[in-house]
DNA sequence: TATAAGTTCTATACCTTTATAGAATTTGCG
DNA sequence: CGCAAATTCTATAAAGGTATAGAACTTATA
C-alpha cells in the first residue's frame, strides 16, 4: 500500500485544487466559474475534480475556510504579542492589506462569495470572522485602558470601521500593482488614529519603526 | 396609436424590470440569478423579459446604472452646497450610508457585479464613479485649503478611504435592520476627521446641527 | 366595434453545467 | 516484474439556463 507517496500526493493535489478553485472564483464569482475552468487550471479534466470535492459547493466551502483561517492566524499572533496599541494597530493593517497583495484569492473570495454557502456550511466561517473581529476590539479595548485613545471610543464600531475600510482597498490594491503599499498602511494608521484635521503633534514621530516583521 | 399610455406603460415596467432585476442580482450575484427568476419577481414569464432587455448582460448594464445615476447626483448637490467642510463631509456619509438603508439594490449590484460588465459596456460607469471619487477629492482639498484639515492629507487618498469605509459598512447596515444608522454617521464623520486618538476639543461641539436635510 | 400597435405568453432550439459510473492509467512497493 | 491502491480519464445522464419565434391577448382610439 502506498501510503507514504499517497498522503503525499493528495495532499499537495488538494491543495493545488482549493488554490486553484480560489484562483477562478476570485475571477469569476462561484456562480460564473464552472467546474470545467477549475480543473484547467490545476491540469486535469473536469471530472477528476471530483475525487478532490464533493461538489462544487463543498469547494467554495473549504477556500473560503483556507481564506480566511490565514487571516485568523496572523490576527492571533499579532493580539498575543508584547508591542504598545500603536504598534499592534499598524500590524494589523499591514497583515490585512498585504495579504491582498500577495494575492491571498481565497481571502476576497471568502469576503465576496461566502453568502452563496448554506447557512450550516457558513458556521465556522462566522466563527471565525466574530473571532478575528473580537480580538480586534480587545486590542481597541486595551487601547482605551492604557489611554493611547480616547475613553470613548467604541471598540465594536472601531473594529467594523478598521476592517472595512481595508475591504476597501483589498479591490483597489489588486488592480492597481503599483501602490505603493507601505505608504498606505501609513496613510491607513494614521487616519485611523488621527483623523484628517490638524493636532498638535506628541512625542510620536519614529512610527515608522513599529512594523518590522509583518511585510513578507 | 395608443402613443399616450404605450409611453407610460413601457416605461413604467421597463423601471419595474430594472428594479426587479436589481433586487435579484443583489440577492444571487449576476451569475447566480436567472431570467426566470427576474421575470417572476416582476410578474411575467421568463421569455416576456427580453421584451425590456435585449440580454441579460444588459440589464446588468442598465442596474449599475441606474444604481450609480441617483449616487452620484446626490454628491454632485452636496458638492455644489453652500456649507463648510465639516457639514459636506458628514452628508456625503449621511447619503452614502442611507442608500444601504433604502435598500438601494442598483448600487450594490453595481458594486459587486459591475466588473461582470465588458469593457465598453463600462466606460460609462467607470466615468461616474471616478466623477464621484474626484468630486470628494475636491472637497477635501477645498477642506485644507480652508484650514478645516491638515495641509498633509492626500485628498486621493482621503476620498478612496471614506468610499471604501462606507461601502464596508453598506453589508452590514442591510444585514442589521436595528442599527441606528444616525448614532453610525456620527461615529464615521468623527472617525474621519478626529481618529480615536485623544486631543483637545477645539470650539466644534455643535456638529449634530449641521445635518438636517439627508436622512430622508 | 374594428383596428393596429403594444405587450405578454407558449413552446422550443440550443447550449452549458454538474455530478456520476466505470474504464484506463499511474504509482509505489514486495 | 506484477500487484493493488490511488489517481485521472472518458462518456454521459439529467437539469437548468438563454434567447428567439410566432401566437395570443390588451389597450387606446378612430
Amino acid at each position: 500500500m502506498a501510503q507514504v507517496s499517497e498522503r503525499s500526493r493528495y495532499q499537495s493535489q488538494k491543495q493545488l485544487a482549493i488554490r486553484s478553485a480560489a484562483s477562478v472564483f476570485a475571477e469569476k464569482g462561484f456562480h460564473g466559474a464552472s467546474t470545467k475552468d477549475i480543473a484547467e487550471r490545476m491540469g486535469i479534466k473536469q471530472g477528476s475534480l471530483y475525487y478532490y470535492f464533493k461538489s462544487k459547493e463543498e469547494a467554495l466551502g473549504e477556500v473560503c475556510l483556507y481564506g480566511i483561517e490565514d487571516y485568523v492566524e496572523r490576527m492571533q499572533s499579532i493580539a498575543v504579542s508584547d508591542q504598545p496599541f500603536e504598534a499592534k494597530l499598524m500590524a494589523i493593517i499591514t497583515s490585512h492589506l498585504s495579504s491582498y497583495r500577495e494575492r491571498n484569492e481565497a481571502l476576497k473570495v471568502h469576503n465576496d462569495e461566502r453568502l452563496y454557502l448554506p447557512e450550516d456550511k457558513r458556521a465556522r466561517l462566522k466563527e471565525l470572522g466574530s473571532n478575528y473581529r473580537q480580538q480586534l476590539e480587545r486590542i481597541f479595548e486595551e487601547g482605551a485602558r492604557t489611554g493611547a485613545l480616547r475613553d470613548s471610543v467604541e471598540c465594536h464600531f472601531a473594529a467594523q470601521a478598521v476592517i472595512g475600510m481595508c475591504n476597501g482597498w483589498g479591490d483597489i490594491i489588486v488592480r492597481e500593482p503599483d501602490l505603493d503599499l507601505f505608504d498606505l498602511i501609513q496613510k491607513c494608521t494614521d487616519l485611523v488614529l488621527n483623523g484628517f484635521v490638524e493636532r498638535p503633534k506628541k512625542k510620536r514621530d519614529g512610527s515608522e519603526a513599529v512594523c518590522n516583521n509583518q511585510d513578507q
